[in-house]
DNA sequence: TTTCAAACAGGAATCATTACGATTCACTTG
DNA sequence: CAAGTGAATCGTAATGATTCCTGTTTGAAA
Protein backbone atom coordinates (compact mmCIF):
# COMPACT_ATOMS: atom_id res chain seq x y z
CA UNK A 1 0.00 0.00 0.00
CA UNK A 2 1.33 3.22 -0.66
CA UNK A 3 1.02 6.35 1.62
CA UNK A 4 -1.09 7.96 -0.15
CA UNK A 5 -3.80 5.47 -0.15
CA UNK A 6 -2.82 5.14 3.92
CA UNK A 7 -3.84 8.62 4.42
CA UNK A 8 -7.03 8.65 2.12
CA UNK A 9 -8.23 5.80 4.18
CA UNK A 10 -7.63 8.04 7.13
CA UNK A 11 -9.44 11.28 6.09
CA UNK A 12 -11.83 8.79 5.06
CA UNK A 13 -12.42 8.17 8.35
CA UNK A 14 -11.85 11.70 10.21
CA UNK A 15 -8.53 10.65 11.43
CA UNK A 16 -5.98 14.10 12.01
CA UNK A 17 -3.16 14.43 10.05
CA UNK A 18 -0.36 14.23 12.74
CA UNK A 19 3.46 14.38 12.97
CA UNK A 20 3.78 11.61 14.73
CA UNK A 21 1.10 9.90 11.94
CA UNK A 22 3.04 10.95 9.25
CA UNK A 23 6.53 9.26 10.77
CA UNK A 24 5.02 6.07 11.48
CA UNK A 25 3.31 5.59 7.97
CA UNK A 26 6.79 6.93 6.38
CA UNK A 27 8.81 4.24 8.56
CA UNK A 28 6.37 1.35 7.74
CA UNK A 29 6.08 2.34 3.91
CA UNK A 30 10.04 2.07 3.78
CA UNK A 31 10.57 -1.15 5.99
CA UNK A 32 8.63 -3.67 4.13
CA UNK A 33 8.71 -6.12 6.75
CA UNK A 34 7.25 -7.24 10.31
CA UNK A 35 8.41 -4.73 13.10
CA UNK A 36 7.77 -4.54 16.93
CA UNK A 37 5.82 -1.26 18.63
CA UNK A 38 9.61 -1.01 20.14
CA UNK A 39 11.47 -1.07 16.93
CA UNK A 40 9.08 1.11 15.25
CA UNK A 41 9.72 3.53 18.55
CA UNK A 42 13.39 3.22 18.35
CA UNK A 43 13.08 4.30 14.89
CA UNK A 44 11.27 6.76 15.42
CA UNK A 45 13.07 8.51 18.55
CA UNK A 46 15.52 10.36 16.05
CA UNK A 47 13.23 12.37 14.28
CA UNK A 48 10.64 12.42 17.17
CA UNK A 49 12.07 12.11 20.38
CA UNK A 50 9.70 11.55 23.39
CA UNK A 51 7.40 9.70 21.41
CA UNK A 52 5.40 7.47 24.15
CA UNK A 53 4.54 4.33 23.64
CA UNK A 54 0.44 5.17 24.17
CA UNK A 55 0.94 6.63 20.90
CA UNK A 56 2.71 3.86 19.06
CA UNK A 57 0.24 1.36 19.96
CA UNK A 58 -2.70 3.48 19.76
CA UNK A 59 -1.94 4.71 16.25
CA UNK A 60 -0.78 0.65 15.62
CA UNK A 61 -3.54 -0.82 16.48
CA UNK A 62 -5.73 1.59 14.48
CA UNK A 63 -4.09 1.33 11.38
CA UNK A 64 -4.69 -1.95 11.79
CA UNK A 65 -8.34 -1.83 12.24
CA UNK A 66 -8.06 0.11 9.51
CA UNK A 67 -5.81 -2.35 7.28
CA UNK A 68 -3.69 -0.45 6.65
CA UNK A 69 -0.99 -2.59 8.54
CA UNK A 70 -0.88 -6.15 8.94
CA UNK A 71 -0.57 -7.98 12.54
CA UNK A 72 1.08 -11.31 13.60
CA UNK A 73 1.66 -12.26 16.74
CA UNK A 74 5.60 -13.87 16.85
CA UNK A 75 6.88 -15.00 19.75
CA UNK A 76 4.07 -13.55 21.70
CA UNK A 77 4.50 -10.16 20.28
CA UNK A 78 2.76 -8.09 17.82
CA UNK A 79 3.97 -7.14 15.01
CA UNK A 80 2.90 -4.71 12.31
CA UNK A 81 3.75 -4.20 8.76
CA UNK A 82 2.38 -2.18 5.85
CA UNK A 83 -0.78 -3.75 4.55
CA UNK A 84 0.89 -5.42 1.08
CA UNK A 85 -1.91 -6.03 -1.10
CA UNK A 86 -5.16 -4.71 0.33
CA UNK A 87 -8.42 -6.39 0.11
CA UNK A 88 -7.05 -9.55 -1.73
CA UNK A 89 -6.69 -12.17 0.77
CA UNK A 90 -3.06 -14.10 1.37
CA UNK A 91 -0.52 -15.45 3.66
CA UNK A 92 3.17 -14.99 4.33
CA UNK A 93 6.66 -16.45 4.59
CA UNK A 94 8.04 -14.40 7.52
CA UNK A 95 11.66 -14.69 7.34
CA UNK A 96 12.54 -15.49 11.28
CA UNK A 97 15.85 -13.62 11.26
CA UNK A 98 14.98 -10.00 9.42
CA UNK A 99 11.36 -10.31 9.46
CA UNK A 100 10.74 -9.68 5.68
CA UNK A 101 7.86 -11.09 4.09
CA UNK A 102 7.02 -12.71 0.59
CA UNK A 103 3.28 -13.20 -0.62
CA UNK A 104 1.79 -16.83 -0.79
CA UNK A 105 -0.95 -16.28 -3.31
CA UNK A 106 -2.30 -19.56 -2.67
CA UNK A 107 -4.59 -19.87 0.70
CA UNK A 108 -5.55 -23.49 1.48
CA UNK A 109 -9.13 -22.92 3.16
CA UNK A 110 -10.90 -23.45 0.44
CA UNK A 111 -10.37 -27.49 0.66
CA UNK A 112 -10.28 -27.01 4.28
CA UNK A 113 -13.47 -25.78 5.49
CA UNK A 114 -15.50 -28.55 3.31
CA UNK A 115 -14.63 -31.18 6.24
CA UNK A 116 -15.84 -28.62 8.90
CA UNK A 117 -19.43 -29.07 8.73
CA UNK A 118 -21.58 -27.76 12.18
CA UNK A 119 -18.58 -25.51 12.83
CA UNK A 120 -18.64 -21.80 12.48
CA UNK A 121 -15.17 -20.35 11.06
CA UNK A 122 -14.03 -17.34 12.62
CA UNK A 123 -10.89 -16.80 10.94
CA UNK A 124 -7.58 -18.85 10.31
CA UNK A 125 -3.97 -18.53 10.52
CA UNK A 126 -1.35 -19.82 7.76
CA UNK A 127 1.89 -18.79 8.20
CA UNK A 128 5.33 -19.70 7.31
CA UNK A 129 8.23 -19.33 9.15
CA UNK A 130 12.00 -19.54 7.70
CA UNK A 131 15.06 -18.01 6.36
CA UNK A 132 14.64 -15.56 3.68
CA UNK A 133 17.59 -16.23 0.25
CA UNK A 134 19.13 -13.29 2.04
CA UNK A 135 19.72 -14.21 5.56
CA UNK A 136 20.88 -17.49 4.23
CA UNK A 137 24.37 -16.35 3.44
CA UNK A 138 24.30 -14.01 5.99
CA UNK B 1 -1.72 -39.15 24.16
CA UNK B 2 -2.22 -41.32 27.26
CA UNK B 3 -0.59 -40.69 30.66
CA UNK B 4 1.44 -43.91 30.51
CA UNK B 5 2.25 -42.90 27.56
CA UNK B 6 3.69 -39.17 28.79
CA UNK B 7 5.47 -41.07 31.73
CA UNK B 8 7.18 -43.46 29.57
CA UNK B 9 8.77 -40.26 27.79
CA UNK B 10 9.33 -38.91 30.78
CA UNK B 11 11.34 -41.50 32.53
CA UNK B 12 13.43 -42.25 29.39
CA UNK B 13 14.69 -38.52 29.86
CA UNK B 14 15.42 -39.21 33.45
CA UNK B 15 12.54 -36.65 35.15
CA UNK B 16 11.33 -37.07 38.52
CA UNK B 17 7.30 -38.31 39.18
CA UNK B 18 6.56 -35.54 40.98
CA UNK B 19 3.80 -34.92 42.71
CA UNK B 20 2.81 -31.17 40.59
CA UNK B 21 3.94 -33.88 37.55
CA UNK B 22 1.30 -35.96 38.63
CA UNK B 23 -1.33 -33.21 39.00
CA UNK B 24 -0.57 -31.37 35.97
CA UNK B 25 -0.62 -34.49 33.35
CA UNK B 26 -3.87 -35.70 35.03
CA UNK B 27 -5.63 -32.21 34.26
CA UNK B 28 -4.29 -32.17 30.67
CA UNK B 29 -5.59 -35.79 30.42
CA UNK B 30 -9.08 -34.83 31.72
CA UNK B 31 -9.26 -31.37 29.50
CA UNK B 32 -8.92 -31.87 25.72
CA UNK B 33 -8.69 -28.57 24.68
CA UNK B 34 -5.95 -25.61 24.65
CA UNK B 35 -5.49 -23.79 27.99
CA UNK B 36 -3.74 -21.13 29.87
CA UNK B 37 -1.14 -21.88 32.18
CA UNK B 38 -3.27 -19.38 34.62
CA UNK B 39 -6.42 -21.77 34.04
CA UNK B 40 -3.78 -24.71 35.15
CA UNK B 41 -2.94 -22.92 38.39
CA UNK B 42 -6.47 -22.34 39.11
CA UNK B 43 -7.63 -25.82 38.84
CA UNK B 44 -4.29 -27.22 40.56
CA UNK B 45 -4.89 -25.39 43.41
CA UNK B 46 -7.71 -26.97 44.83
CA UNK B 47 -5.00 -30.39 45.24
CA UNK B 48 -2.23 -28.50 45.37
CA UNK B 49 -2.40 -25.25 47.02
CA UNK B 50 0.51 -22.87 46.71
CA UNK B 51 1.91 -24.25 43.27
CA UNK B 52 4.03 -21.24 41.94
CA UNK B 53 4.04 -20.05 38.18
CA UNK B 54 7.44 -21.24 37.92
CA UNK B 55 6.93 -24.55 38.60
CA UNK B 56 4.02 -24.17 36.08
CA UNK B 57 5.39 -23.09 33.04
CA UNK B 58 8.64 -24.82 33.37
CA UNK B 59 6.79 -28.65 33.50
CA UNK B 60 4.62 -27.10 30.53
CA UNK B 61 7.69 -25.77 28.81
CA UNK B 62 9.05 -29.05 29.37
CA UNK B 63 6.29 -30.96 28.64
CA UNK B 64 5.84 -29.32 25.44
CA UNK B 65 9.72 -29.84 24.41
CA UNK B 66 8.79 -33.32 25.21
CA UNK B 67 6.18 -33.85 22.53
CA UNK B 68 4.18 -34.48 25.90
CA UNK B 69 1.97 -31.74 25.23
CA UNK B 70 1.26 -29.02 22.32
CA UNK B 71 2.05 -25.59 22.09
CA UNK B 72 0.06 -22.41 20.82
CA UNK B 73 -0.24 -18.90 21.07
CA UNK B 74 -3.47 -17.38 20.80
CA UNK B 75 -3.94 -14.04 21.56
CA UNK B 76 -0.38 -13.47 22.59
CA UNK B 77 -1.12 -15.98 25.44
CA UNK B 78 0.53 -20.07 25.42
CA UNK B 79 -1.78 -22.21 25.21
CA UNK B 80 -0.95 -25.98 26.13
CA UNK B 81 -3.01 -29.35 25.06
CA UNK B 82 -1.73 -32.64 25.36
CA UNK B 83 -1.00 -34.03 22.51
CA UNK B 84 -3.22 -35.77 20.31
CA UNK B 85 -1.67 -37.85 17.77
CA UNK B 86 1.58 -37.99 19.00
CA UNK B 87 4.54 -38.05 15.63
CA UNK B 88 1.79 -37.76 13.31
CA UNK B 89 1.53 -33.73 11.80
CA UNK B 90 -1.37 -32.45 11.76
CA UNK B 91 -3.30 -29.12 12.61
CA UNK B 92 -6.35 -27.76 14.45
CA UNK B 93 -9.60 -26.07 14.50
CA UNK B 94 -9.82 -24.34 17.95
CA UNK B 95 -12.70 -23.34 19.24
CA UNK B 96 -12.09 -19.70 20.64
CA UNK B 97 -15.17 -19.57 22.96
CA UNK B 98 -14.05 -23.38 24.88
CA UNK B 99 -10.69 -24.15 23.41
CA UNK B 100 -11.48 -27.50 22.33
CA UNK B 101 -10.08 -28.27 19.23
CA UNK B 102 -11.01 -30.76 16.16
CA UNK B 103 -7.90 -32.41 13.79
CA UNK B 104 -7.26 -31.57 10.42
CA UNK B 105 -5.65 -34.53 8.64
CA UNK B 106 -4.83 -32.37 5.61
CA UNK B 107 -1.54 -30.08 5.17
CA UNK B 108 -1.40 -27.31 3.26
CA UNK B 109 2.33 -27.45 2.84
CA UNK B 110 3.12 -30.13 0.24
CA UNK B 111 1.68 -27.75 -2.38
CA UNK B 112 2.81 -24.92 -1.12
CA UNK B 113 6.56 -24.84 -0.31
CA UNK B 114 7.23 -25.78 -4.24
CA UNK B 115 6.65 -21.94 -4.78
CA UNK B 116 9.35 -21.04 -2.25
CA UNK B 117 12.82 -22.02 -3.47
CA UNK B 118 15.71 -20.44 -2.06
CA UNK B 119 14.67 -19.94 0.87
CA UNK B 120 14.61 -22.22 4.53
CA UNK B 121 11.77 -23.49 5.65
CA UNK B 122 12.18 -23.88 9.34
CA UNK B 123 8.04 -24.44 9.94
CA UNK B 124 4.67 -23.63 9.31
CA UNK B 125 1.13 -23.04 11.16
CA UNK B 126 -2.41 -23.63 10.32
CA UNK B 127 -4.85 -22.92 12.79
CA UNK B 128 -8.89 -22.70 11.74
CA UNK B 129 -10.53 -20.28 14.62
CA UNK B 130 -14.24 -20.27 15.62
CA UNK B 131 -16.96 -21.94 17.81
CA UNK B 132 -17.63 -25.35 17.63
CA UNK B 133 -21.32 -26.97 17.23
CA UNK B 134 -21.63 -27.47 20.69
CA UNK B 135 -20.53 -23.48 21.79
CA UNK B 136 -22.62 -22.41 18.69
CA UNK B 137 -25.96 -23.25 21.14
CA UNK B 138 -24.42 -21.82 23.89
C1' DT C 1 -8.29 33.48 15.51
C1' DT C 2 -11.04 30.81 18.42
C1' DT C 3 -12.54 26.52 19.78
C1' DC C 4 -12.68 21.77 21.15
C1' DA C 5 -12.41 17.01 20.55
C1' DA C 6 -8.68 14.25 19.12
C1' DA C 7 -4.08 13.17 19.93
C1' DC C 8 -0.22 13.27 22.77
C1' DA C 9 3.63 12.74 26.67
C1' DG C 10 5.02 10.86 30.73
C1' DG C 11 4.61 7.73 33.90
C1' DA C 12 2.03 4.37 36.60
C1' DA C 13 -0.42 0.06 36.30
C1' DT C 14 -1.34 -4.48 34.51
C1' DC C 15 -0.67 -8.95 32.54
C1' DA C 16 2.02 -12.88 31.16
C1' DT C 17 6.27 -14.89 31.84
C1' DT C 18 10.94 -15.70 33.74
C1' DA C 19 14.67 -15.49 37.15
C1' DC C 20 16.54 -16.31 41.67
C1' DG C 21 17.90 -17.93 46.33
C1' DA C 22 16.60 -20.83 49.80
C1' DT C 23 14.28 -25.10 50.86
C1' DT C 24 12.27 -29.65 49.95
C1' DC C 25 11.92 -33.92 47.62
C1' DA C 26 12.67 -38.17 44.53
C1' DC C 27 15.63 -41.47 43.71
C1' DT C 28 20.27 -43.80 44.10
C1' DT C 29 23.65 -46.11 46.77
C1' DG C 30 25.58 -48.21 50.73
C1' DC D 1 16.15 -48.12 55.20
C1' DA D 2 19.05 -43.98 56.19
C1' DA D 3 22.05 -40.75 54.01
C1' DG D 4 23.48 -38.11 50.17
C1' DT D 5 22.80 -35.51 45.92
C1' DG D 6 21.07 -33.09 42.32
C1' DA D 7 16.52 -32.09 40.56
C1' DA D 8 12.38 -29.81 41.60
C1' DT D 9 9.90 -26.61 44.13
C1' DC D 10 8.21 -22.34 46.60
C1' DG D 11 7.73 -17.58 47.29
C1' DT D 12 8.77 -13.62 45.55
C1' DA D 13 11.07 -10.27 42.85
C1' DA D 14 12.18 -8.93 38.21
C1' DT D 15 11.26 -8.42 33.47
C1' DG D 16 9.09 -7.26 29.04
C1' DA D 17 5.17 -6.12 26.43
C1' DT D 18 1.10 -3.63 26.48
C1' DT D 19 -2.52 -0.64 28.41
C1' DC D 20 -4.40 2.93 31.35
C1' DC D 21 -4.60 7.58 33.35
C1' DT D 22 -4.14 12.59 33.81
C1' DG D 23 -2.98 16.74 32.42
C1' DT D 24 -1.35 19.21 28.14
C1' DT D 25 -0.94 20.13 23.23
C1' DT D 26 -2.56 20.39 18.56
C1' DG D 27 -5.10 19.80 13.95
C1' DA D 28 -8.61 21.52 11.54
C1' DA D 29 -13.37 23.22 11.47
C1' DA D 30 -16.07 27.37 12.12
Amino acid sequence: MTLDEAWRILQEHQFKRTKNRVTILQYFSKNDRYMTALAVKNAMEKDNPGISFDTIYRNLTTFAELGILEETDLNGERRFRMQCDPGVHHHHFICTACGKTRSIAHCPMEMITVNLPDYEVEGHKFEIYGKCPNCIMN
